[in-house]
RNA sequence: CGGGGUGUAGCGCAGUCUGGUAGCGCAUCUGCUUUGGGAGCAGAGGGUCGGCGGUUCGAAUCCGUCCACCCCGACCA
């Protein structure tokens, strides 16, 4: 992408209703814009993380046993009455009326409407177990929606829901789903670690939270410092040995971690030494709640014993345009946002330094083209800018690595390649720069 | 939902108290000079001052009303 031609609308100074570093940055590098109240239009250089984030998800859905759906944005409201929820669940729920006088509302949720399409097909035990999922808009007309992206009131979620004969097999489905968390977030560059949570209102007995460790983070989370250890990125699962999923999730649940207000300090077991104490964003929820739905909206299947019962469900659930937003809060520093490269919207960028100097735009382009050729995602900054410009451009927006193209460095023949992360900064040959990158 | 605050150019703000030609910085456009950490000079464009109503010869400014947005708290992917 040249960026001379892409619509990146960065800002030089601080919007005054952003209070936090994300929100900051995020409308400083030109990612959103907001529409109204936790609303936001996503600019391209922020739905491009935010896809490569959803990426993420998907893949380790897939890869734990889920399979993709797409269930609407708007429901009708005769589900919800059918699941008692339609009165419960109060004023962040946004109704709507359409013109026949039907009342419809804006799906904070989908479990009402995942169960009318599994009671509709699903009449065996042995169409079990299964796991539908769907990344969707979400809206949950908040109180006080603030913080940007972190807490909206429209939001991109991934909500996959479980469905078992009994509660073993639901146990099951909600531990290869915490596996599959731990190595999501992993693959975002983040450490997260989960934490035992309360059901909430949306009921259950067994729920983690997985929370996201940042400074800049609304809670306080105590855990043993052996969650910093551990690699889940390349952690290699096999999802359908049973015995392998619990192993892990036996290992990790007994690790240590509680947010500030279950934290006992004389009860957690874990010498001080050990102990750590930092702050995090949650991005992430499981929970069991059974036969909760399935029950009043005759979800049931028959038994081996030709018994009917209704499921055993859970429900697990991403907060993927939160996931900007917290990766922006754990990794970024005083000149802009530092991606991780897993989810950079450029993996590479060219500061073409003057560009107005023959040599020097002979050269960025070349890099520019041979880079793009072989399938790395580049942003050349072929503006006729001056280079202090270009490089707090590009430091704001965080791409992970940067060639810097000058004359200073042409003279003797080379470039700069700059890792936006540690500020380390190598000179080489043009070549050598792009064989670090395409080979 | 309780408490507080703000709406003036794309962004950040002054002007409002004390009514009298709508301003500043950045950004944008043109020209020249410049080119390794957000350049300099010269010029230009851009605003129904959140909406509606009122008071007045005259309203960004005073009064009323509505709306939007933000912050603190209680609640949440």
């Amino acid at each position: 992408m040249r960026l001379s031609a892409y619509f990146l609308p960065t800002l030089r100074e601080n919007p005054k209703e952003a209070q936090i570093v994300s929100h900051r940055l995020m409308l400083r590098a030109g990612m959103i814009q907001q529409a109204s109240a936790g609303i936001y239009s996503w600019l391209p250089l922020g739905f491009k993380v935010l896809r490569k984030i959803e990426q993420i998800v998907r893949e380790e859905q897939d890869a734990a046993g889920a399979q993709e759906v797409l269930m609407p944005t708007i429901q009708s409201a005769d589900l919800w009455r059918e699941s008692g929820r339609y009165d419960d669940y109060g004023k962040e729920m946004l109704r709507i009326e359409d013109r026949h006088g039907r009342d419809m509302l804006y799906g904070p949720t989908n479990e009402e409407l995942i169960t009318d399409i599994f009671r509709t097909h699903v009449r065996s035990y042995k169409a079990l177990p299964l796991m539908l999922y769907h990344i969707q808009w979400k809206f949950r007309d908040e109180v006080r929606p603030r913080f940007g992206v972190m807490r909206g009131r429209e939001f991109l979620m991934k909500d996959n829901y479980s469905f078992d004969t009994d509660y073993q097999g639901a146990v099951d489905a909600y531990n290869r789903m915490f596996v599959s968390y731990l190595k999501t977030y992993a693959r975002m560059g983040l450490s997260a670690i989960p934490m035992k949570a309360d059901t909430g209102p949306i009921g259950g007995d067994l729920s983690h939270e997985f929370i996201v460790l940042a400074d800049t983070g609304e809670s306080g989370v105590f855990y043993d410092k052996a969650w910093e250890t551990q690699d889940f990125a390349n952690m290699d699962v096999n999802y359908a040995d049973m015995g392998e999923v619990n192993g892990i999730v036996e290992k990790y649940t007994s690790l240590y971690a509680a947010t500030d207000e279950k934290h006992d300090a004389a009860a957690c077991g874990v010498a001080e030494a050990d102990l750590k104490e930092r702050r995090g964003i949650e991005v992430g929820q499981i929970f069991y709640f059974g036969t909760k739905y399935s029950a009043p909206l005759n979800a049931v299947v028959s038994t081996p014993e030709g018994e009917e019962v209704p499921v055993h469900m859970g429900s697990y659930g991403i907060g993927v345009s939160r996931l900007v937003g917290a990766i922006i809060e754990a990794s970024h520093d005083d000149k802009g946002i530092i991606w991780p490269e897993q989810v950079a919207p450029f993996q590479v960028a060219v500061a073409n330094l003057k560009s107005d100097d023959e040599g020097c735009t002979t050269v960025s382009e070349d890099l520019y083209a041979k880079l793009s050729k072989a399938g790395i995602e580049t942003l050349i900054d072929d503006r006729d800018e001056r280079p202090g410009a270009k490089l707090a451009n590009l430091d704001l927006i965080g791409v992970p690595w940067q060639i810097l193209v000058g004359p200073r460095g042409l003279k003797s023949g080379v470039v700069e390649v700059k890792n936006r992360k540690t500020g380390e900064v190598v000179e080489m040959t043009p070549e050598a720069a792009l064989n670090k990158f395409a080979s």
